[in-house]
DNA sequence: AGTATGACGGTTA
DNA sequence: CTAACCGCCATAC
C-alpha cells in the first residue's frame, strides 16, 4: 500500500490522498486556509480541498479543524467543535475567540510550529 | 462528453 | 461590518 497509509480503490481519488497527507501534516497550533492546501498539494483550489475534507475529513484520522477559510473563520459544518480543538492547539485566535489569527497562525508550509 | 455542485477566495456594493 | 457576484477546479451523475 501506498507510503502515506491511505489505501486507494473505491474510496479517495489520488487527488483527495494528497489534500488529506498535506492537512496531516499540519503541526499544532498551526492552520492553514483551504486555498494555502491547495498551493501546497500543487492542484486544485479552495472548493476542492472543501469538497475532499468534506467527504473524507471526518472518516480519515486528519486534524481537519487546522484548515479554515481565508478569513479565519472555522469550518461552517462544525465551528464549535473546530474551535474547542484549536483552542486545545494552542491556535492563536483573535479578539472574540471565533477566528483564528491568521497572521500569527498561519503556516510557512515547511517551518517548525515554534 | 456536458452539466451541476460545493467545508473557497477575492472583489464590489 | 454584511450581502451579492463571479471565477475557480475536482467530482458526481
Amino acid at each position: 500500500m501506498p507510503e502515506h497509509g491511505f489505501p486507494h480503490g473505491p474510496g479517495p481519488t489520488p487527488y483527495a490522498v494528497s489534500v488529506l497527507d498535506a492537512v496531516a501534516g499540519i503541526p499544532a497550533g498551526r492552520v492553514l486556509t483551504y486555498g494555502d492546501v491547495a498551493e501546497f498539494v500543487g492542484a486544485g483550489t479552495g472548493r476542492t480541498v472543501g469538497t475532499v475534507l468534506a467527504r473524507y475529513g471526518h472518516e480519515e484520522d486528519v486534524p481537519w479543524h487546522r484548515v479554515v477559510r481565508a478569513s479565519g473563520e472555522p469550518n461552517p459544518a462544525a465551528p464549535a467543535e473546530a474551535l474547542r480543538r484549536l483552542s486545545a492547539d494552542g491556535t492563536p485566535l483573535r479578539p472574540g475567540g471565533t477566528r483564528v489569527d491568521l497572521a500569527a497562525a498561519r503556516w510557512g508550509g515547511r517551518l517548525s510550529a515554534r
